[in-house]
DNA sequence: TGTATTTTTCAACGGTTGTTGAACAATGGA
DNA sequence: TCCATTGTTCAACAACCGTTGAAAAATACA
C-alpha cells in the first residue's frame, strides 16, 4: 500500500514528446510548437528547460545513451568473465551488444522504440552521424572491438572496423521499424517485432565475423 | 573533333543541387531557396519544373533509381547465366547487387555519392523508408531474393528477408559516408573510400547468407 | 505566515518558409 | 516577320519558425 505516486515533471514530458517526434520526422522536420503541443505544454517552456532547439535534441539523445552504454558494458564484462580464462566467443560478444536493447525491464516502454528509430536517423545522417555517434557511443565500442580481437586474434584490424560498421548499419535499420521488411516479405516479417529482429541479427552478424577466422 | 557541347538545362541544375542538399540535410533541412541559390536559379523555377517541394524530392530519388535498377538487373541475369545450369553462388548474387554501385562509367561523378547518402537517409526514415524504398527498389529486390533461394534452397524464407534487411542497412550506412568509421578506426578506414567499403561488404554479407546453408 | 526562488504562461519580435500570379525573355515553327 | 509556346524572373502573399522578456503562478524555505 505504499504506492508511490510519482509526479511527472513537465521537463520529462517535453523530452518524451521530442523523442517521439524527432524519431519520426528528424531534427528539422519537427517544430518546438509541435513538441509543446504533444507534451501539452507552452512553447516557451522547452527553451526554458533546455535552451535552444539543438540542445534539446542533444538532451534527448543523451538521456538513454548513458543507460544503454552502462548495460552494454556490463554485458560485455560478464561475457568476458564467463569465458575466462579462454577468449569470449564472437557470438557472446555480439549478443552482449544486442541483448541490452531488449532484455531489460524497460522493453514495454514505447520511448525506447522511438529512441532506436532516432538513433537510426542520427547514425545515417552525414550531418551528425560522424560526430554525435562518435561522441555518445564510440568510447564503448572500442571495448567491443578489443573483445573481438581476443576472439579473432588473426583478424585484420580494418576488417573488424568494417565489420562493426556492417553491424551498426544492420542494427540501426532493423530497429528503426520503418515498415519496409513488412512490405518486402508480404507480412512474413514484421518491423516492430524487435525480438525477432534481434534473433536474426545475432545469427547473421556473428557469421560475418566468424569468417574472419583465418 | 565532333565535340558535342551539351547545353546544361537549368532543370538538371536544380536536380543536382537538390540532390546534394537533400543528401546532407534531409528533406526538411533544405529550403527551396537554398537549392535555388546553389543552382544559381530563381526560387520560383523549381516549382515551375517540378511542382511542390515534395515532388522535387521524388524526382531526385527517381532519376538515378531507374538507372541503378537496370544495371543491377543485368548484373544479376549475367551471374545467373554464367553459373547455368548450376545455381549461382551467394557471393556472385551479392556482388551483382553491389558492383553496379561502383564499376560504371559514372563513378567519378559526385552526384552519385550524394545519391547514396540520400538513399541512406530515406531508407532509415520511419516516415519514408517503408513506402519510398518499397516503391523504387523492392520489385527488383524480389528478383535477388529469388536468386538467393536458388543458391540456398534449404534456407528459411524469413531468414532470407532478414538477411537482405541486414545487407540493406549495412550497405546504406557504409555508402552514406558519414565519417564515423574514420573517427572510430582513427583514420585506418575511410568513409569516402567506397571501393574499400564494397570489398568488405561483399565479404561480410556473403558470410551471413552462407551460414544459412543447412 | 511572508518572502525568495523556480516554474509556467503569455504575447510578441524579426525572419524565413513554400507557393503563386503576373510580367518578362527566349525559343521555335509558320 | 509574326505569333504561340515555353522558360525564367520578380514581387508578394499568408503561415509559420525559434527565441525572448516580462508577467503570472506555483513552490520552497524561513
Amino acid at each position: 500500500m505504499d504506492a508511490v505516486i510519482q509526479k511527472v515533471e513537465k521537463r520529462d514530458l517535453i523530452l518524451d514528446a521530442a523523442e517521439a517526434l524527432f524519431a519520426k520526422h528528424g531534427y528539422d522536420g519537427v517544430t518546438l510548437r509541435a513538441i509543446a503541443r504533444l507534451a501539452d505544454v507552452d512553447v516557451a517552456l522547452a527553451n526554458y528547460h533546455f535552451g535552444p532547439k539543438r540542445d534539446l535534441f542533444d538532451a534527448v539523445l543523451m538521456r538513454r545513451a548513458q543507460m544503454l552504454n552502462s548495460w552494454r558494458l556490463k554485458a560485455l564484462d560478464d561475457a568476458i568473465e564467463a569465458a575466462a580464462p579462454n577468449a569470449p566467443s564472437v557470438r557472446s560478444i555480439i549478443d552482449a551488444y544486442l541483448e541490452p536493447l531488449l532484455n531489460r525491464p524497460h522493453v514495454e516502454e514505447p520511448g525506447w522504440k522511438n529512441y532506436y528509430a532516432l538513433i537510426a536517423y542520427v547514425n545515417n545522417s552525414p550531418e551528425w552521424g560522424g560526430k554525435l555517434m562518435t561522441q555518445f557511443f564510440d568510447p564503448l565500442i572500442e571495448r567491443f572491438i578489443e573483445a573481438l580481437k581476443l576472439a579473432l586474434p588473426d583478424a585484420d584490424a580494418a576488417d573488424l572496423y568494417w565489420g562493426y560498421h556492417c553491424l551498426s548499419g544492420a542494427l540501426t535499420l532493423a530497429f528503426a521499424q520503418t515498415g519496409r521488411i513488412d512490405h518486402l516479405s508480404n507480412g512474413l516479417c514484421r518491423s516492430d517485432d524487435l525480438p525477432d529482429a534481434y534473433t536474426h541479427l545475432v545469427q547473421f552478424i556473428s557469421a560475418g565475423f566468424d569468417r574472419m577466422r583465418t
